[in-house]
DNA sequence: GATCGATTCGGAGACAATCTCCACTTTGCA
DNA sequence: TGCAAAGTGGAGATTGTCTCCGAATCGATC
């Protein structure tokens, strides 16, 4: 999927200043201030080159986006290894919370991405979508976890609290969505 | 609010119309593949009536916008006066997804809508937050739901129904999510 | 029902962002 | 070292957004 082609040296290193300067962007919320072009500016390179590699705004979001779930799939992971299975699905969504909260702009920027129909993040998220379903798959077997429930309702829950980004209370609010959801998740008697 | 300027007869009939068409566009989930412009000709008025009556595509959305939390708000609250408080909470919930599955345009407009910074629909959700937050309050105040989460958690979960509107298995998954968050919100023993 | 000032209309065109195209440069293999 | 393939970059075409103002419409008044 990555190593279909065997990219010449000056291109990688164009793409790979382009994806750094993007994840800046992101992080500081600004992603959809600039215009597309500068963002070929800020890196040093070409608009054609811009163009090249990321067709669209939506294309270069998603480079940064894969990191970015790549180092929450590998919390999940690392949490599932070392703690009782409820335990390690209570403190993955807590520290979500965290982390949303530590990178304000970049959850900003996933949710206005989100939205589009374009569908640009679906195939990022699959695999954060199946660390959540791991992690609750496991709490189910444990019988920690009630069964009738779908785990994508977690992902919709966390898609929730990262789309309400720009709550007053926001902080609030999301650790009692996280509550809420784990509370109810108890199989009910 | 509204009443501040008695509009002349043909510029009212000009900006009915435009809600109008809009509301129809914003429905069928096109709101953003049309240019703003071809709203004035579907509309049969010219671009320059466009932009004095909504200065921006997200005022126009605004309009569309409170009619539909109107009616929501009516709805919750002859729930409310109709059912007891847990029951009202309930049904309400469960309506809001029936609500946004026959409406998916509708729906996934709003969410990109909500996305954007822009804050457009900030204004027009408090009342919705304020239905709500009262058939919260009243769950509380009958002792069948806890009083220590915030109803701005409830609100944050129907956002992510809202706004996960093109998951696969959608349905399945938000009706789910009210099962968790109703459950979640029984006091925990 | 004719007059007139105030209000609204409508679309041509200024402006701004996106994206394409291709002459030129760089790379790395032989 | 030479050369074909791969990559570059920016000028300018394209497309959507928004403004401006002369013409048309309204409705209050006589």
């Amino acid at each position: 999927m990555t190593a279909a082609k065997p990219l010449r040296a000056d291109a990688q290193r164009n793409r790979d200043v382009l994806i750094a300067k993007a994840r800046e962007i992101f992080d500081a919320g600004e992603f959809f201030d600039l215009r597309f072009d500068d963002f070929a500016r800020l890196a040093g390179v070409g608009t054609g080159t811009l163009y090249r590699h990321f067709p669209t705004r939506e294309a270069l979001a998603e480079a940064v986006y894969h990191g970015e779930v790549a180092a929450l799939c590998d919390r999940a992971r690392r949490l599932q290894a070392t703690l009782p299975a409820a335990e390690a699905l209570a403190t993955f969504l807590r520290g979500m919370v965290d982390h949303i909260a530590a990178h304000k702009g970049l959850a900003r920027t996933l949710a206005t991405l989100m939205a589009d129909r374009s569908g640009a993040l679906a195939e990022g998220s699959l695999a954060l979508e199946q660390a959540v379903t791991d992690l609750v798959a496991a709490a189910v077997r444990d019988g920690a976890v009630r069964d009738d429930v779908d785990a994508g309702a977690v992902m919709m829950a966390l898609h929730g609290i990262g789309a309400a980004h720009d709550r007053p209370a926001w902080r609030a609010e999301a650790d009692d969505v996280i509550t809420l959801v784990l509370d109810g998740l108890r199989r009910p008697l």
